[in-house]
DNA sequence: CCCAATATTAAGCAAGCGTTTGATTCAAGC
DNA sequence: GCTTGAATCAAACGCTTGCTTAATATTGGG
C-alpha cells in the first residue's frame, strides 16, 4: 500500500514546519500519522532520506514554475525581463501557494525558511543541490536586467532579496503577532507585489546616495 | 572560579553558531571547553539558562549601541532621523562587530539568525523579550521618517529589512561560496551601507510602480 | 591551621533517539 | 487452496540526551 507512504510524507511535513526538522523524532511523525515506527525505514530507509523526499516533493514544482515564469516574462518582453518581472517570478510561486491553501501554505514557508538558513548543513546541501540550477537562470537573467551593477554586486543584492523572501516565510507568524494582526499572509498577489516592490526598490538603489544621505556617523561609547 | 563560567559560554557560542542550539548537546560543550559535564547545571541551572545567557550577553550591549546611535542621529538631525541613519543604526551595530573579529564576529552573524527565526519558539520568546523596547522605539523613528506609508506597511518593511539583516547573517558563508569569494563581509562600513542602501530603497519604493513595471502576468501551466 | 563555602569530579539515572529484527497479516497469482 | 511477496507489527537493540547525586578537591577568611 502507497497510502502510509503518502500519509507519512504529510505528516512529517506538518511537524517539521511547526517544529523543525531536527526536533521532531520518527516517533512523533509515525503515531501521528498512525502508522508503526519501523514504517519510515521500510519506505524510505532512514530518517534523512524522508527529510529529502519531505523537501523534494514541494519545491521541485516552485523551482519549475518559477523557471516557467520567467521564460515566459522574457518571450513577452521580447528577450529580457526587467528586475521587477525576474523577482516576481522568484517570489511569487511561493506566495502564491501560501495564499491559496493558507494552512498547508503556512508548512511551506517554514519549511523554505528552513532551507534557507544554512544552520541544518547536511539538509541545505541536499536540496540546494536541486536549486542550482534555478538559481544560476535567475543571477544571469539578473545580469541582464541590471548591466550597470558589477556581477559581485548582483550577488550581494541577490542575496539580500532571498532574506527577504525566506524571513517573510519564516516569521511570519511574529509579524502578525507584533502587528496585532494588521499584517498578514493571506492576501496572495498583494504580498507578492509588495514583496517584489520593496526589492526592486532594493536592486535600484545607489550606495553612494544612501551614504551621503547618512551623513556623519556618531561615535558611539564603546563599553 | 568564574573561569570555568566563561570558557562554557563561550565554548557553547561557539558550538552554537556553527552547528545550532538544538544539536549541540551538554557533552559537546563541556568536552570541547574541557569541564565536567555537570558543571553547566552548577553554573547555570539547566542547558536552557545557558542558551538564554549565551545570547543575552551578546544582544544586550548590540541593542544598547542601537538606541545609542538612534539618539544621536536623532539628536544630530534636530529630532527627526532619516530612514537611511534609523537602518544605518540598526544594521551597523551587529556589521561592525562582525567585520572587526571575523571569528567572533562570524559567531554573532549565525547567532542572530538563530534568534530571527521562530522556529525555536522558547527562544525566540526568551531573546525577544529583551528587544522588545528597542524594536518599538525604532518602529516609532520609522514611522516619523516615512509619514506617508500607512503603519501597517511600515511594519511589512521593517520585517523585509530585518529579513535582509538576518539572512545576511545566517547564510553568509553560503555567499562566499555561490560568488567564488568575491562577496566576504569582512569590510565593516562598506557592508553597513550597502545593506542600508537596499533597505532604504524598499522603504522608499511605490507599491504601485512595481506593479506597472510587471505588467501582464503570464499564465503558467498547473501541474 | 582549620573550617566552611565554593567548585569540580566520576558514576549513574530515566527517557528518548534512529534503527533492526523476526514474526505476522494481507492481498493477489497460479 | 496454497504460495509468494509486500506491508505492518511489537519488541528490542545500542546509543545519546539532560540532569542528579554523593564524594572529592580547592579556595579563602577567621
Amino acid at each position: 500500500m502507497t497510502e502510509t507512504r503518502e500519509q507519512l510524507l504529510d505528516t512529517a511535513e506538518r511537524l517539521f514546519a511547526e517544529r523543525g526538522v531536527d526536533t521532531v523524532s520518527l516517533r512523533d511523525i509515525t503515531s501521528a500519522a498512525g502508522a508503526n515506527v519501523a514504517s519510515v525505514n521500510y519506505h524510505f530507509g532512514s530518517k534523512e532520506k524522508l527529510v529529502s523526499e519531505v523537501f523534494r516533493r514541494r519545491l521541485q514544482p516552485i523551482n519549475d514554475e518559477r523557471l516557467d515564469l520567467l521564460t515566459r516574462f522574457e518571450q513577452q518582453s521580447g528577450g529580457t525581463a526587467n528586475i521587477e518581472q525576474i523577482m516576481f517570478a522568484f517570489v511569487h510561486p511561493v506566495i502564491r501557494r501560501m495564499s491559496a491553501e493558507p494552512e498547508s501554505g503556512a508548512n511551506l514557508m517554514r519549511l523554505m525558511s528552513h532551507v534557507h538558513s544554512d544552520v541544518n548543513a547536511s539538509l541545505a546541501g541536499i536540496v540546494l543541490h536541486d536549486m542550482q540550477d534555478m538559481i544560476e537562470r535567475f543571477m544571469t537573467a539578473a545580469q541582464q536586467a541590471m548591466p550597470s551593477l558589477p556581477k559581485d554586486e548582483i550577488y550581494w543584492r541577490a542575496h539580500f532579496a532571498t532574506g527577504v523572501m525566506a524571513h517573510t516565510a519564516a516569521a511570519a507568524g511574529l509579524l502578525h503577532a507584533l502587528s496585532d494582526g494588521a499584517c498578514d499572509v493571506s492576501c496572495g498577489e498583494d504580498l507578492s507585489c509588495r514583496l517584489v516592490a520593496f526589492i526592486s526598490g532594493g536592486f535600484h538603489a545607489e550606495i553612494a546616495s544612501a551614504r551621503a544621505a547618512i551623513g556623519k556617523i556618531p561615535e558611539v561609547k564603546q563599553p
